[in-house]
DNA sequence: ATTATCCGGGG
DNA sequence: GTGTACGGATAAT
């Protein structure tokens, strides 16, 4: 008997002799891989009977039976249990079936018996369930006895007989491998990974840099390795995750272009990608959105997690490698022309050596950001209680919906169903009465101060019990109504409902955190109190989540009805004391100065928060010297948030306005970026007012550069497919005439020319235009009028104005 | 208003 | 793999 302890970095199963083993996966504390294997581990899912006769019912159960190719699904057993559903008792049976894949299929096969009310977690994978059930915290330490086995495998393996949590203590120092791939990849071409291959592949650890190429070339770099061919490139990607041995393989967009690249390349090889621990190989699933999995070693997708879950509190709208790191490192990628890499690479040239330097930083960066990120992944994984792979991928639904699930077998509560399609659609057509929010008058405005209650919605759950469970009681009729027209709802005011108490958990736990954050600055701490805020932050939206299992739109209408309430008391009070309400919207206030100094606005925070119930609390976000808010169209009449502002430091905050897209011309994009900074920074709408004229007279006498009117657009499909002729579509089918191979992912730089009828019959490639062609009627009328219009509009000048020779325009008192 | 299409990340 | 998982914005109809 051996008894051994390790951090849980990844979990799996597989079956041996048609029955299921887990594989846990793990680093001793002296830093040794590990894996411990348990066998007693059995699949199971509940029954809701319907009447008091369950031996008949479990008589049934016993003679069920399911062929599959893995071999016949049966009912090992069935057992008598309490739990609740929806929060109230109830008995059900236990049923334990004999394999994993068994569970969904003998569910389906008893779901419609007339004895069966229900189903229930049938459909929770089997890794999770052992985690949950387990109580196990993945990514810390776990301690297991058993004997040693000799398997196939990488690592050493225990055959356990006990697996349990030793304690919380976390793996806070992972070892980290980052991964990034260049191919071939000719001018203007889409990614083509069947046909194009990998040039360089960089690898970046601790006190480990790599870049691996099959092209010999002039440089003096010694983390430079030359091989014969891509795949011996790929043999070697092999050989040097294996000695390095990492907990975790990190890459930046790599669930979707890094290894599903190397995957499909090495297919075409016939080589086996067999790094898993177990020797299994990479596992690339799903099309279009694919994910990619390695048995034993945890494949971090840095982007991803960026994206789902950090972006909300990013100011970059952009989420590439150079704008995430420029932000969370304050370091960028190299400056290098991509479209240079693969003549480059026909040539041998030097100039790869610059190539090699840039794969090398973008793997750098992937690393820190791997390092920077991931002790909130840690925390997500604390708290949820799933694996770092898992969490990697989660959305806020679905973070909250597992943490819930979590919580759920600890409360004995029973994991109510995903609903059916249908019911989805129908709970899709429900409108949710929504937040309060204030007009802004359309202006620009001086010393504005920004409100924010962030935490409005999870301490209105905690404070009013709200739950689907506890809504409208039949024990409690004379509990106060929720403050709206119309309805009478109720939320019962003698046992603390299942969301209420969970929330409150989460709430207190964050508290207590903030208060030992004040005394020391601990990164660990501080990614924990964000999580938890991300956490309870994320419930009211989920309540209202057509998906949730836990989904109760009574709940979200009474969550929204308090927050109406508590944010009209702040307005209010606001008004009371003269300050001048310039918007609000569902949990922020902003407020001008005018007379009033900062110091009375931060006054007035205080005095609102003495008046709120205790866990309520109105933060004083930001001092804006100038804003402006503009109006929005007749038909936008749910978009309010149009505005900018601008704070001390000169740094704008742009919500609402056009989204940078790449199929706008950049002429659009800069000037509307312009205007902005001038009548923010400078607050001269006269400047703002001639430089778009400025810019209106350039286009209109050819001035502007050719490359700031092409119009970039990706072709999705083949020229012959489209029902709809757009205007890119148009400049491909020039193109097909032209002899050039034009498909699925090409990307189509057009210009508009003048003349008469539809803008599709108007187009040219960016070759075929000349600098005197392009018709600036078009993009000043759709282009760069539609981005500045309604700022303008804001100072009063209108869309004439723009083409009027400087004429003095109503700006003048302004 | 509803339906179709595109984008993102990556080279 | 206790399967099948994008989500939001915009242009076209």
């Amino acid at each position: 008997m051996t008894t051994l302890r390790f951090y849980l970095t990844d979990i799996s199963y597989r079956i041996l002799n048609k029955k299921a083993v887990i594989h846990l996966y793990g680093r001793t504390p002296d830093g040794k891989q590990v894996c411990v294997h348990d066998a007693r581990f059995e699949p199971y899912f509940y029954v809701w009977p319907k009447d008091d006769d369950l031996q008949t019912l479990k008589n049934d159960l016993a003679t069920v039976r399911q062929s599959s190719k893995e071999g016949d699904f049966f009912v090992v057993r069935t057992e008598d249990i309490t739990k609740r559903v929806n929060e109230q008792e109830q008995r059900l049976l236990k049923v334990v079936v004999n394999m994993p894949s068994g569970v969904p299929e003998i569910k389906d096969a008893i779901r419609k018996w007339p004895g069966i009310k229900d189903c229930f977690e049938y459909d929770i994978k089997f890794a999770r369930r052992y985690l949950i059930d387990k109580c196990l915290q993945p990514m810390t330490l776990i301690e297991a006895t058993g004997e040693q086995m000799v398997e196939e495998s990488r690592v050493p393996v225990l055959k356990a007989t006990s697996v349990k949590q030793a304690n919380e203590e976390a793996l806070t120092t992972p070892r980290i491998l980052a991964v990034d791939i260049e191919t071939y990849n000719p001018l203007g071409k889409r990614v083509m990974p069947d046909k194009h291959p990998i040039l360089m592949l960089a690898l970046y650890g601790d006190g480990f840099h790599k870049v691996i190429t099959w092209k010999q070339f002039p440089t003096h770099e010694k983390y430079i390795e030359v091989v014969p061919s891509e795949a011996d490139l790929l043999q070697r990607f092999k050989e040097l995750v294996d000695e390095y041995k990492p907990d975790i393989l990190a890459g930046y967009f790599s669930d979707g272009f890094d290894l599903p690249y190397i995957r499909t390349r090495a297919d075409k090889y016939r080589l086996k990608l067999d790094i898993g621990l177990d020797h299994s190989e990479l596992k690339v699933s799903g099309r279009g959105q694919t994910t990619a999995q390695i048995a034993g070693i945890v494949h971090v997708d840095v982007f991803k997690f960026i994206r789902k879950i950090i972006s909300r509190s990013m100011e970059t709208d952009v989420f590439t490698l150079d704008a995430v790191a420029g932000e969370l490192l304050g370091e960028g990628k190299h400056d290098v022309d991509l479209d240079r890499l693969a003549p480059a690479w026909d040539a041998a040239s030097e100039e790869l050596d610059t190539f090699a330097k840039y794969n090398l930083q973008d793997s750098k960066l992937t690393y820190d950001l791997t390092l920077k990120v991931l002790p909130n992944m840690i925390e997500f994984v604390k708290i949820i209680g799933l694996p770092l792979w898992d969490i990697n991928r989660m959305s806020f639904s679905q973070l909250v919906e597992w943490y819930i699930i979590k919580q759920a077998a600890a409360f004995n509560e029973v994991t109510p169903n995903r609903p059916p399609y249908m019911q989805q659609s129908a709970r899709m057509q429900l409108r949710l009465k929504g937040a309060l929010v204030f007009e802004p008058t359309p202006g620009l405005y001086k010393d504005i101060v920004v409100y924010d209650y962030r935490s409005l919605y999870p301490s209105i759950i905690a404070s009013h019990n709200i739950s689907p469970g506890t809504f409208n009681c039949s024990c409690c009729p004379d509990a106060p109504l929720v403050p709206m027209e119309g309805e009478t709802y109720r939320f019962c005011t003698k046992k603390r409902g299942f969301l209420a108490t969970i929330i409150e958990d989460l709430i207190a736990r964050r508290a207590r955190i903030k208060v030992l954050l004040k005394q020391t600055k601990d990164t660990l701490l501080a990614a924990r109190s964000e999580a938890l805020k991300v956490l309870s932050n994320a419930f009211f939206g989920y309540l209202g989540f057509a998906p949730a299992r836990w989904y109760c739109f009574e709940c979200g209408q009474s969550i929204l009805a308090y927050g109406r309430y508590y944010i009209t008391k702040v307005i209010g009070s606001a008004q009371k004391d003269k300050f001048t309400v310039l918007y609000s919207d569902t949990d922020s206030v902003f407020l001008m100065l005018g007379k009033k100094s900062e110091d009375d606005a931060k006054a007035f925070v205080q005095r609102i928060n003495k008046e709120l119930p205790g866990l309520m609390e109105l933060e004083y976000e930001s001092f804006y010297p100038r804003g402006i808010f503009v109006a929005v169209k007749a038909s936008e009449a749910g978009a309010k948030k149009k505005y900018a502002l601008i704070d001390r430091k000169g740094s704008m905050k742009i919500r609402g306005f056009e989204t940078v897209r790449r199929n706008t011309a950049f002429i659009a994009k800069e000037t509307q970026k312009e205007v902005l900074r001038i009548i923010l920074g400078e607050g001269d709408g006269q400047k703002a007012l001639a430089h778009v004229k400025s810019v209106i007279a350039d286009l209109k006498s050819n001035k502007v550069p050719l490359e700031k009117v092409v119009i970039w657009t990706q072709l999705t499909r083949d020229v012959g497919e489209y029902a709809a002729i757009g205007p890119h579509v148009a400049a491909a089918q020039r193109l097909k005439a032209r002899g050039v191979d034009v498909g699925p992912g090409d990307m189509i730089k057009y210009v508009v020319t003048k003349g008469k009828g539809k803008i599709r019959d108007r187009v040219k490639l960016e070759d075929e235009a000349d600098q005197e062609e392009y018709d600036a009627d078009y993009y000043i009328e759709h282009q760069v009028i539609p981005a500045v219009e309604r700022i303008f509009a804001v100072l009063g000048v209108s869309v004439d104005e723009f083409t009027q020779q400087g004429s003095q325009s109503t700006l003048g008192g302004f």
